[in-house]
RNA sequence: GGGCGCUUAGCUCAGUUGGUUAGAGCAUCUGCCUUACAAGCAGAGGGUCAUAGGUUCGAGUCCUAUAGCGCCCACCA
C-alpha cells in the first residue's frame, strides 16, 4: 500500500539504475525508428536549469515514442568545448602553481583529459537524477576517435572542393584566450566610452584635420587618413599628407567612399591591421598594414614609447601625452557598442591573421534551396524560427574555423618548406610538421547528428537513424549549431540532419532577468530535484509555457506541481486500497457513470496524443492535469464511492488509473513507475508498457452527457445551498422523474418531500434535472437583490440570444449545429426565467 | 537601420483552422478535518483580451496603424 503522503526522495530511489540495468534505455528492434541526439553539454561544469529543461523535453518525447512502439534511440554525449574547457583547465593548473604554457602540449592534454573524465562523471550523475532514458551504449564525445575521423574527413573533403581555404584576413582576436574567433562568438555590448578628437597636422602647414576615434591607441598602426571624394571641405587637401601624432610620421590623405561625410568630421583614420573596414580600404589603396597591438593585448614595438603596455593603459598614457603636446582637440563621452568575446568576456581586437576559413556561400545556398522543398526541409516548431536560419544563410560570410588552442581537433594540414599537405593522415615522409591549430568546437558539433551514428563509415545505425527525427534546442543556439548542422548534413549526407527542430526559449528568473553568475540568480536543477523531485521539475519545465517562449522560473509553481503529484498519489492510493481483491476476468457491466469516465478518458487521450504528436507538451500536460483533477478525482472517484463493491467499478478505476499513469509517464517517470508497479495483475514495467490508444467502443457520447449535466446540476445545487447558508435541515422536492439516485448520494440529501410546502423555496433546474429546496429562512433584502440581479442577467442574455437568432445572416451563414445550440439555450433560459419570476 | 516576439484576472501563463458566458495554477474571500489527499474539499469574486480602425453573421484569434517591453541580426571613425 502507498504511504499517505507522496515522498519523492523515497519514490525515486533506485529506479534509474533499475531501468538502466534492465536495458530499457537501449533501442529495441521495432518497425519504425525514432532518434534524437542530445545537444551535447560542455564538459566544463555542471548542468544548469536550461539543460534540465532541454533534456526533459527530449526525454518526454523519447519515452512517449518508446511506449508507442518505436525503436527509440536517444544518443547521449558531451562537447569538449574548446575555449571554455581550455580556460578552466588553465585556471586549475595556475591554482596548482603551474604555468599552463610551460607544459608541453602532450602534458597539458593529459590534464585536460583528466578534467574531462571528472566532469563527465558529474554530468552522468545529473542526467541520472533527472531520469533521462539515454542510450548509453551509444554515448559519444566530440573529441573521441570516431568523431575525429569524421572531422578530418569533412575538413579534407571541403578543402579538396575548395570550400576550405587558408588566408590572411581580418579576424576577431580574443587577447585573453589568445585565439581567433568566429563572428558568432563575438557579442556586442553597449559600453561607456569616448570619441577622442585628435589633431592630425598637415605636413608643412599649421592646418590640421580633426580625426575622431574611439580607439586612439590604434594610431600607431595608421597608414592614412581618408576623406570622402565628394566632401568639398577637404578638396583642398587632396594629395597632401598629415603628420601622425606622437610618431611624427607623414601619412597620406586618401579619398575613399568609406569616409562618411555625415559622421563626425568626415575624416577617418585608417588602421588596416586592426580594423575590418580599414583593412578593405587598405587593400583598395595599397596601404601598408602595421601591427601595433600584440596578440596578448599589449602594445607592440611599433608603438614607440608604449611597447609592452596593456592596450587600455596605453590609451590613458597616450591621451595624456597628446594633451601635453596640444594634439587632443577634445573628448566626447558616448555610449557605443563594442565587441566582446562570448567566452572570455574581454574586448575583441580585430587583427590581420592567417587562419583557416570555410567558404560559406555555396553551403548556405544549398540550405536555402532545401528549405523550399516541403518534403525535405528542416521543419521548425514553432515555424517562425525558420526565418532566423534563413536570414543567417542569406547574410553569412566565411567562417573562421582555426583556433589557437590545444584542446580540440588538430587541423589535418601538414607543412614542409613551402608545401602544404591536407589529408586524413600525416604524410609518410619525414619533415612534415602538422598545423599547430585546432578547429572551432562548432566544427565538430556541426557533424553531431551523423558523426555520432558512425559516419564516415556506412554503419547500420547511420542508415537507420539518419536523418534524426527531432532536434530540441534553445533559440539562442540556432546560429551556432542548428544552422551549421544543417549545411553539413546537406553537404555530406545529402539529407537534412533532422526532420523537426523543436525550439524552446531561455529560462529567466522570476523578474524576467537572464540567469547569470554575476546576478547570482541561477537555479540549480539538482537542488530542485532534492526539494520537489525530478518528476515535479520535469512536469513543470515541460508544461509551463508554449514552445519557443521564455520561461520565468517560479519556485511557487514548481511547488504546486508537487501538489499535483501528491494528488495523483492519493487518488492512486484510494484506487489501490479498493481494488486489492479485484477480479479482472469478470464480465463488465457499465453503469452510466462508468461510461461517462471512459468517454472522458478516451477524449482526453485523443487530445493528449494529438498534442504530443505536435510537440505541444504544455497542452498535453494541461489536458491530463484537468482530467485527473476535474473528472477522475473530483467526480468519478466521488461517485465510485457508492459502488466500491461492484466489480465493474473496480475494473474501471483500475483501467483509468493505468491509462492516466501511462499518459503521465513520459513527464514523470519515477512516480508513475512506483504506482503502476503496485497495481494488481500488472507485471510489466510502465516504461516499456504500450501507450494507450483511443478506444471508440468505450465512448458513449449521449450517456456521458447525462453525467456532465448532472455534474453541472450538482454544482448549481451546491451554489444555492452555500449562498443561502443552508444547514442540513433543508427539504428537497423533485419536480420530475429523472434519475436522482446519484445526486441524492452525492449531496447527502436525506429529507425528501413530495409535498409543496408553504415555506421559502429555491428552484434548481438544469436540462433534465429540476428540484425545489425548501428551507425555513427569513428572506432578506440581500436575497431579494440577488434574485433581481439574477433575473436581470438572464434577461440580458435572452435578449442577446433573441437578437442573434433574429439575424438572418447568422441563421443562414453560421453552421446549423451552432444555430440549434443557440435555440435550445434560449429555450432553457426562458424556462429558467419563468421559474425565477414565480 | 532590418527582423522577430510579447502585451489576456493581482501574479505566472494557456487559448488549435475565427464560433457558447475567454480558461488554469498561485494569490484573495466564504464554508467545510466529508476515512485517498487540509500540501485537501465545496463554492465565490476578479478580465471593455495594450490602443485605434478594418474584414466578417460572428474577432483574444485575420488585416492595417500606433504605443510600451524584450530579443535577434547588421552598423557603429
Amino acid at each position: 500500500m502507498l504511504e499517505k503522503k507522496y515522498n519523492h526522495l523515497e519514490v525515486e530511489k533506485g529506479k534509474y539504475e533499475n531501468w538502466k540495468n534492465l536495458g530499457y534505455f537501449e533501442p529495441k528492434k521495432a518497425r519504425e525508428p525514432f532518434c534524437i541526439v542530445i545537444p551535447p553539454p560542455n564538459v566544463t561544469g555542471k548542468l544548469h536549469i536550461g539543460h534540465a529543461w532541454d533534456t526533459s523535453i527530449q526525454d518526454v518525447l523519447i519515452r512517449y515514442k518508446r511506449m508507442q512502439g518505436f525503436e527509440t534511440l536517444w544518443v547521449p554525449g558531451m562537447d569538449h568545448a574548446g575555449i571554455a574547457t581550455q580556460a578552466k583547465v588553465d585556471k586549475k593548473l595556475k591554482d596548482m602553481g603551474l604555468n599552463p604554457r610551460d607544459l608541453s602540449r602532450d602534458e597539458w592534454l593529459k590534464h585536460a583529459w583528466a578534467w574531462k573524465e571528472e566532469y563527465a562523471e558529474n554530468i552522468h550523475n545529473q542526467w541520472a537524477k533527472l531520469g533521462l532514458s539515454l542510450a548509453y551504449s551509444k554515448e559519444r564525445f566530440t573529441l573521441d576517435e570516431g568523431l575525429s575521423q569524421a572531422v578530418r574527413k569533412v575538413f579534407v573533403d571541403l578543402y579538396n572542393k575548395g570550400l576550405i581555404y587558408q588566408g590572411q584576413r581580418i579576424i576577431n582576436w580574443d587577447p585573453a584566450a589568445m585565439t581567433a574567433l568566429s563572428n558568432e562568438e563575438v557579442i556586442y555590448k553597449d559600453i561607456p566610452g569616448a570619441f577622442y578628437h585628435l589633431k592630425y597636422k598637415l605636413e608643412d602647414s599649421d592646418e590640421y584635420l580633426d580625426v575622431a576615434t574611439t580607439r586612439p591607441e590604434t594610431l600607431f598602426g595608421d597608414t592614412a587618413v581618408a576623406v570622402n571624394p565628394n566632401d568639398e571641405r577637404y578638396q583642398k587637401y587632396h594629395g597632401k599628407k598629415v603628420i601622425l601624432p606622437i610618431l611624427n610620421k607623414p601619412i597620406p590623405i586618401i579619398l575613399d567612399e568609406h569616409a562618411d561625410m555625415e559622421k563626425g568630421t568626415g575624416c577617418v583614420k585608417i588602421t588596416p591591421y586592426h580594423d575590418p573596414n580599414d583593412y578593405e580600404v587598405g587593400l583598395r589603396h595599397n596601404l601598408e598594414a602595421i601591427k601595433c597591438i600584440n596578440l596578448d593585448g599589449t602594445m607592440s614595438d611599433t608603438a614607440i614609447g608604449y611597447e609592452g603596455l596593456d592596450r587600455f593603459i596605453a590609451r590613458e598614457k597616450l591621451i595624456n601625452d597628446l594633451k601635453a603636446q596640444d594634439l587632443l582637440l577634445g573628448v566626447e563621452s558616448i555610449t557605443h557598442s563594442a565587441p566582446f568575446s562570448e567566452r572570455s568576456g574581454v574586448l575583441i581586437e580585430p587583427i590581420i591573421s592567417k587562419q583557416w576559413f570555410v567558404k560559406m556561400r555555396p553551403l548556405a545556398d544549398q540550405v536555402l534551396a532545401n528549405q523550399k522543398d516541403k518534403d525535405n526541409k528542416v521543419n521548425f516548431v514553432p515555424k517562425r524560427f525558420e526565418k532566423i536560419m534563413n536570414h543567417w544563410m542569406e547574410i553569412t560570410y566565411d567562417w573562421c574555423i582555426s583556433r589557437q588552442l590545444w584542446w580540440g581537433h588538430r587541423i589535418p594540414a601538414w607543412y614542409k618548406d613551402d608545401k602544404i599537405y591536407v589529408g586524413m593522415e600525416a604524410p609518410k615522409e619525414d619533415g612534415w610538421v602538422q598545423d599547430e591549430d585546432v578547429l572551432d568546437t562548432w566544427f565538430s558539433s556541426a557533424l553531431w547528428p551523423f558523426s555520432t551514428l558512425g559516419w564516415p563509415n556506412n554503419t547500420p545505425d547511420l542508415a537507420r537513424y539518419y536523418p534524426n527525427n527531432v532536434l530540441v534546442t534553445g533559440y539562442d543556439i540556432i546560429p551556432f549549431w542548428v544552422n551549421r548542422m544543417t549545411f553539413q548534413g546537406l553537404e555530406f549526407l545529402k539529407k537534412r540532419p533532422f526532420k523537426y527542430c523543436l525550439i524552446h526559449g531561455l529560462i529567466r528568473d522570476k523578474e524576467g532577468r537572464k540567469m547569470s553568475k554575476s546576478l547570482g540568480n541561477g537555479i540549480d536543477p539538482m537542488d530542485m530535484c532534492d526539494k520537489y523531485g525530478a518528476d515535479a521539475l520535469r512536469f513543470y519545465l515541460t508544461t509551463a509555457v508554449s514552445n519557443g517562449m521564455d520561461l520565468k522560473f517560479d519556485e511557487e509553481n514548481l511547488k504546486s506541481t508537487w501538489n499535483f503529484i501528491n494528488k495523483l498519489w492519493n487518488a492512486s492510493r484510494f484506487v489501490l486500497m479498493n481494488i486489492e481483491d479485484i477480479d479482472i476476468t469478470t464480465e463488465l457491466n457499465y453503469k452510466t457513470i462508468d461510461k461517462w469516465i471512459l468517454t472522458r478518458y478516451n477524449e482526453t487521450l485523443k487530445n493528449v496524443t494529438k498534442y504530443m504528436d505536435k510537440f505541444e507538451l504544455n497542452n498535453a500536460g494541461n489536458e491530463i492535469y484537468n482530467f485527473i483533477y476535474n473528472d477522475f478525482c473530483d467526480n468519478y472517484i466521488e461517485f465510485a464511492k457508492f459502488s466500491l463493491t461492484d466489480s465493474t467499478t473496480k475494473n474501471v478505476l483500475r483501467e483509468v488509473l493505468m491509462g492516466v499513469l501511462k499518459m503521465l509517464h513520459p513527464f514523470m517517470p519515477y512516480v508513475t513507475d512506483e504506482i503502476y508497479s503496485k497495481i494488481p495483475y500488472v507485471t510489466e514495467n510502465i516504461m516499456i508498457s504500450s501507450y494507450p490508444t483511443y478506444n471508440k467502443k468505450a465512448v458513449f457520447k449521449d450517456e456521458a452527457l447525462k453525467i456532465t449535466d448532472l455534474i453541472e446540476f450538482i454544482r448549481m445545487y451546491r451554489k444555492v445551498v452555500q449562498e443561502n447558508h443552508m444547514t442540513k435541515s433543508l427539504q428537497v422536492k423533485f419536480n420530475n422523474d429523472s434519475d436522482y439516485e446519484l445526486l441524492i448520494k452525492m449531496l447527502k440529501i436525506n429529507n425528501i418531500t413530495s409535498d409543496t410546502l408553504d415555506i421559502p423555496s429555491y428552484n434548481v433546474a438544469y436540462k433534465d434535472y429540476d428540484l425545489t429546496i425548501y428551507y425555513e429562512k427569513e428572506v432578506t433584502e440581500a436575497d431579494k437583490l440577488a434574485l433581481a440581479k439574477e433575473i436581470a442577467t438572464l434577461e440580458v442574455s435572452i435578449k442577446k440570444r433573441q437578437n442573434l437568432l433574429n439575424n438572418n445572416n447568422f441563421v443562414s451563414k453560421a453552421p446549423a449545429e451552432l444555430v440549434n445550440e443557440e435555440r435550445s439555450k434560449l429555450a432553457l433560459e426562458e424556462e429558467k426565467l419563468k421559474k425565477l419570476k414565480n
